[in-house]
DNA sequence: CATGAATATCCCCTAAAGGGTATAATCCAC
DNA sequence: GTGGATTATACCCTTTAGGGGATATTCATG
């Protein structure tokens, strides 16, 4: 499980909405939202970003930070 | 000029490397990282890690910082 | 100025991302 | 247990990301 992937799955709890909610609010496929919370790697940074906005949040490059 | 852009370009000068250097460093296609470094935003996101991991960076959800 | 290196732009092609939808599997509360 | 909601898997289809390569263009440096 990828740090993206735990990241939006809780705060998508947080915010008390269902995959679906999320997929609506956001504009991507619902499709996509799960693919996400799975893990998948290969995903478009755009659409990642699309749908952490609904959080306040994005993506952004950092030092990896250790195990 | 996003910040992803501005923080590959700059990471590779200090690391003294081309664009060419980078790519075949990394793997990925010198096409890919000249959009990286234009800011393109539909990028993968797999593909970037590849080129962020040359500087012990990743992509991480983080909350906006504003302007 | 000339010359070469680095970067930018354009074309073609293939693999696959992402949307939609349908069906299964889980997870509740009752 | 049953029923409804939520999540997971699987399929088809269209669009496009990304690779390679060719051709500008820009930027150094002598």
């Amino acid at each position: 499980m990828t740090q993206l992937a735990k990241y939006v799955k809780e705060m998508r709890k947080q915010f008390g909405l269902t995959q679906v909610d999320l997929s609506q609010k956001s504009g991507v496929g619902l499709r996509f939202v799960r693919e996400l919370e799975q893990g998948k790697t290969t995903l478009r940074l755009d659409k990642v970003n699309q749908v952490l906005a609904m959080f306040g949040a994005e993506m952004t490059p950092a030092k990896i930070t250790e195990v």
